[in-house]
RNA sequence: UGCCCGAUAGUAUAAUGGUAGUACAACUGAUUUUGGUUCAGUUAGUCUAGGUUCGAACCCUGGUCGGGCAACCA
């Protein structure tokens, strides 16, 4: 296999295979089924980048349908903030659908079944019907409505439908086979009664369809060609072709993939929700989250998550993936595309004693090194008066530290070289204070020092510097899988968010733009927060820039 | 103990009867005015037992392990 070609997943194989065929004329119409009931995460990209990214790939189209036949969970907020995510995501719906508008259609399949001998009303209770299920060794056995007439089940369905009758007391289901080894053939519940507000149909129903009533019928509606599903739906299909069978309409057919998985996060709507309402986090879009609307208040961009959903692969094995991964394609995009700025998180003072007090002067320093004209400069004052970041300086350095010490030279970015001749404590004995002479010839550009230091390191002017509040976040969670714990609040990581009240910045960072990242230099990725504000400026931490010192450190600590 | 799905380096994912490859992670080294980036390299894998075959990760059988299935949720 050479580089160009990629190996397909299995479900474009079995999309050529169908082209190759000329099934349905080699058309390819796929969906995104969300639920309105809460927010898009991670896992649901996934979900997206495949169907979206099928429908391109095989030149079709995809629709977005709003899966919404539980009016008591779905509100119209949901709508909108899926709407929104998926357009940020960069993908393109040909329609914008709802199972609600298939509720007649619905309703008169439901009605051509029962005059089909192959559904009917049961009055028994949720509980009976449990009951008489059986259990996956041991089949169930019928209930005492199951031979209804078929005058008898079209006349009861009607008042279903009618609202004589409260919540529970009566349900539709398929006739199908008590006996069958798997459980969602044991005549499915197709219809049941709800007396509720739903966020478009309003008041008109009180009966409304189960998941497998409507999804499978739904996508035979819009003549969906390949309607992909996670796995757990795989006990499902027999049901979804057993109704398209015999309500003899389109023959859309179900796929399922493994849906993803991330380490130290949760996935599941219930948790988050959970994660949301006992405030753990600070809404559906905490940047900690791994919702869409958290990953973009976080920094991340669209490209970057697209990207991991392709990197991650579509397969049916249960899969956990690092979220190393997600992080490196969003290094990958911000190293290429993030303004370069210093800003000095944990300061201390570094004050120049042979540089004139009160002289300033303009320095430059390219945006963007990544690209060949730089993206422009700006420019960054400088003076005798410094912050620099505290961990730059060590009085008793080892041997490989290439910052701050006594004696030691460090190069400051786009400034001077300069040496620490002495350093001030205070009477507790803290270091306040590094004393440094420059080289007025090592200027950043016109250095004709002939001197090489081997570090770099980043700084603020003092008389200069702006304050902005800074927050960083580390992961969510302790453990890999929190879901797999008992109590999976318990793990919860106590110092999952950072809140650096007073950062120095330089001058040109008050101009930052929303939604654009930064990159702090040697300190990470960073992006305006969605609630910053002029006076107040909050940048949130994306990620950290890989640290190659910090595991030095774990593998042969200083003191 | 019924039915269904799955099992390839640490994590994912290819190889579709013919050299087990790629990415991330880890580790070496080079370059570097970010201990970033980039570049070069190293370590590391077919769950198990049989069978078919000249040849099996791939086909067959048994086993083991993991996951799912009995909501008036989707």
């Amino acid at each position: 296999m050479t580089n160009d070609e990629k190996s397909l997943n299995f479900i474009e194989e079995i999309i050529e295979e169908d082209i190759k065929n000329g099934k349905h004329g080699g058309r390819v119409l796929t969906r995104f089924p969300p639920e309105p009931n809460g927010y898009l995460h991670i896992g649901h990209a996934k979900s997206i980048v495949l169907n979206f990214g099928l429908a391109q790939k095989y030149n079709g189209k995809t629709n977005l349908r709003f899966d919404d036949t539980n009016p008591v969970t779905e509100e119209t907020e949901y709508v909108e903030s899926i709407k929104n995510d998926i357009k940020w995501l960069g993908f393109e719906w040909a329609e914008e659908l709802y199972t609600s508008d298939y509720f007649d259609t619905l309703y008169g399949y439901a009605v051509k079944l029962i005059e089909k001998g192959m559904a009917y009303v049961d009055d028994s209770t949720s509980e009976e019907i449990a009951a008489a299920k059986g259990t996956p060794t041991e089949p169930g056995k019928p209930t005492p409505y199951r031979d209804r007439d078929i005058a008898e089940n079209l006349r009861l369905f009607e008042e279903m439908r009618s609202g004589k009758y409260p919540d529970g007391a009566k349900v539709l289901r398929a006739k199908i086979d008590l006996a069958s080894p798997n459980m969602h053939m044991r005549d499915p519940l197709l219809f049941r009664i709800k007396h509720a507000h739903h966020h478009r149909t309003g008041d008109s129903w009180c009966v409304y369809p189960m998941y497998d009533f409507a999804h499978g019928q739904s996508d035979s509606i819009e003549q969906i060609t390949h309607s992909v599903c996670t796995l757990e739906f795989i006990p499902h299909r027999p049901l979804y072709d057993w109704l398209i069978d015999q309500l003899e309409i389109f023959p859309s057919k179900q796929y399922e993939f493994a849906r993803l998985n991330l380490n130290y996060t949760v996935m599941s709507k219930r948790k988050l929700l959970q994660l949301v309402n006992e405030q753990y986090v600070e809404g559906w879009d905490d940047p900690r989250m791994p919702t869409i609307s958290g990953l973009r208040r976080r920094g991340y961009t669209p490209g970057s998550i697209r990207n991991f959903c392709e990197r991650i692969g579509v397969a049916k094995r249960e899969n956990i993936i690092d979220v190393g991964l997600l992080e490196f394609c969003i290094r990958e995009d911000l190293n290429k595309t993030a303004w370069r700025r210093m800003a000095v998180l944990d300061p201390i003072k570094l004050t120049i004693i042979n540089y004139p007090d009160g002289k300033e002067e303009m320095l430059t320093g390219e945006n963007n090194p990544e690209v060949e004209d730089g993206e422009g400069e700006r420019e960054i004052p400088f003076s005798n008066a410094l912050w620099i970041e505290r961990e730059d300086f060590m009085e008793n350095p080892p041997k490989k530290f290439f910052r701050l010490g006594p004696g030691l030279m460090v190069r400051l970015k786009h400034a001077y070289i300069v040496r620490c001749e002495d350093f001030v404590r205070d009477t507790d004995g803290h270091v306040t204070e590094i004393r440094c002479t420059y080289l007025p010839e090592s200027k950043s550009g016109e250095d004709t020092s002939g001197i090489k230091v081997k570090g770099t390191i980043h700084w603020v002017s003092i008389p200069h510097a702006k304050t902005v509040e800074v927050r960083l976040y580390d992961r969510l969670f302790n453990v890999e899988n929190p879901a797999a714990e008992s109590d999976f609040k318990a793990t919860i990581n106590p110092e999952s968010l950072q809140i650096i009240e007073k950062a120095y910045v330089e001058p040109d960072l008050l101009n930052a733009i929303s939604g654009k990242g930064y990159q702090f230099i040697r300190k990470g990725y960073f992006t305006l927060d969605t609630k910053s504000t002029s006076d107040r400026p909050v940048f949130n931490r994306t990620v950290t820039l890989r640290d190659t010192w910090a595991k030095e450190l774990v593998k042969t600590p200083l003191l």
